[in-house]
DNA sequence: CTGAAAGCGCTTACAG
DNA sequence: CTGAAAGCGCTTACAG
């Protein structure tokens, strides 16, 4: 039975938690903060006291006992379009997440050469690309670095784009599309490149062939991906399936096949990837749990300030089937 | 003589601040929480160690004996689009204004009727309409009310939309454009309604004429602006200046522009609004100081939490001459 | 009008 | 391995 948490209902202290396991305010935190020498039965006791009372730690008190806040680095790689919805999703959750444990999230632009312009107890990179610049610079200083992408190695989590570009190919498959175009984003990056692979990859293991023609770069962007359609389109491109790499990007598609007099789904069925409300509300879509990465990406980045060793993890993804796809006709 | 600031330099804290003033630190704290009761002097003596000092209070220690932090709510009305470049930098600029107040900044989503689904301790208001239900309904509440935008004995502070308008069609008119065409945002939003308006009354007062047909909705996105030119263009409208009512939109007239063969500068010329540098970087357009504004906001949410009398604050825009835009040929 | 002191909820040497 | 206590930088009754 669950109280009902007022605003104003009296916070539960680590002094709470203290007494309810039978032991001091030091053990408890020590425990919280996986310091080592603690013996493995009054831990334990410590947790379960921590989960019964909902325990959740003060961030005001804690920054403030460490004596300064520390700074988590926000960059996006420059090739990137820094208001790309999705980063800006990003961003709010993870800052949020954050936030709970007394941790700063400030975006730190660019130099010149991409690299990022300030320091920060740790980093979060974004726009990952292979062989990123900005992994071996933070490295050679000694900065945390967990990455919204993949490399080997590393401190990493990502949506899982690899099945979710095979998703949006089944899922036109089963309809039965076999002329399918692809709207790429930036295919230097990682999350663009996965995608389109993982697409490619499942179209040719049913023997559906994608050919160049039919793979367009929309740069992530609504008005690259409605340009693109659109000259393929006056080019004679023929195609009855879309998988586009965003749904911004699935916005264009669908408003440049409005301009080219076909219907959405009678004539053309659209995929897109991401799942953002705000972009065709009836878009049949791969969602991605940014909520999920975000809080992931949170955790890898406490684990780093306490120098654990790197982990990385996938977050699964899930096709959501609404209204811009059909049936072949 | 500015002493370096390292992160590790030793903080200037109240208490310095109170001995160089020669008094308790409980005065510091009255003085610049504005509490009344302290005499004149005493308080000049006070601000004058703090400006000596450079002393800015630490967040966390303000937050905790505060006994728990006041949350500030965000909220973009839901006809605007909740990510647009312009919203999300406002935002990140309001957030580290409050932070450093010990104030955190919560985006709070629409209701299905359009009003915050969630409460907190004072608004922002954003993407403001005329005679808009947020204001009244956080106010039969008692919730103090910051808006970006105006209304009539509200806390408010924008940019000065009005003569950004006027600017940029006395740009236009200088240059010798007379045939002008406008593309704008949502009309019922005050910002893309004030533009519209301020440019359309310069041109009245040079006694040029702007015609419906050169009235173009772009709905504040890049694929509306370059729809609705393109369709204009192909409409047969004939112009040789734009003005978009911001960035976005201005890339998708030049992209319009030049998908019909038109070139910029050397046709056309095009006016944009925000200085936003990732938007066209060579764009002639008119700059308005987020930062300034958010700072602003910032300021008039932490006077709502004390009570004091409302105020605005109109933020001066400028423009900025960059290369779309030319003498007439 | 202002000072001395308690308290906010944590963390971490210091003992033991 | 763990407890008692000091300290982080503020605010605010409580006295005077």
């Amino acid at each position: 039975m669950k109280r009902a948490s007022h605003q104003t209902a009296a916070r539960v202290t680590i002094e709470d938690v203290a007494r309810a396991a039978g032991v001091s305010t030091g053990t408890v935190s020590r425990v919280l903060n996986r310091r080592a020498g603690v013996k493995a039965a009054t831990r334990h006791a410590v947790l379960e006291a921590v989960s019964r009372l909902e325990y959740r730690p003060d961030a005001a008190a804690r920054e403030l006992s460490l004596r300064h806040p520390k700074r988590i680095g926000f960059h996006v790689a420059p090739s990137s379009t820094r208001f790309s919805p999705f980063y800006t999703l990003f961003a709010q959750h993870l800052s949020a997440a954050l936030q709970e444990s007394g941790l700063r999230l400030e975006t730190v632009p660019s130099r010149p050469d991409g690299l990022p312009a300030r320091s920060a107890d740790a980093f979060v990179l974004v726009g990952l690309h292979d062989d990123d610049a900005r992994i071996g610079y933070l490295h050679a200083q000694g900065i945390p670095v967990v990455l919204a992408g993949h490399a080997e190695g590393e401190r990493w989590t990502r949506a899982d784009d690899v099945d979710g570009g095979r998703q949006a190919a089944l899922h036109l498959l089963r309809l039965g599309h076999t002329e399918l175009l692809h709207v790429t984003g930036d295919l230097g990056g990682q999350a663009a490149f996965d995608r389109f692979r993982a697409f490619r990859g499942a179209l040719q293991e049913a023997g559906v062939a994608l050919p160049d023609a039919r793979v367009l770069d929309g740069g992530f962007t609504t008005l690259g991906a409605y340009r693109a359609v659109r000259r393929a389109l006056e080019g004679g491109v023929t195609f009855t399936g879309v998988f586009a790499a965003s749904d911004e990007m699935a916005c264009g598609v669908i408003a440049a096949l409005e301009d080219a007099g076909l219907r959405v789904p009678g004539d053309v069925s659209v995929v897109g990837f991401d799942d953002l409300p705000e972009f065709g509300d009836g878009l049949t879509t791969v969602r991605q749990d940014v909520a999920k990465v975000a809080a992931t990406a949170a955790a890898l980045l406490k684990e780093s300030l306490r120098g654990e060793p790197p982990r990385s993890e996938v977050i699964p993804v899930q096709l959501v089937v609404r209204g811009t796809t059909a049936r072949r006709r």
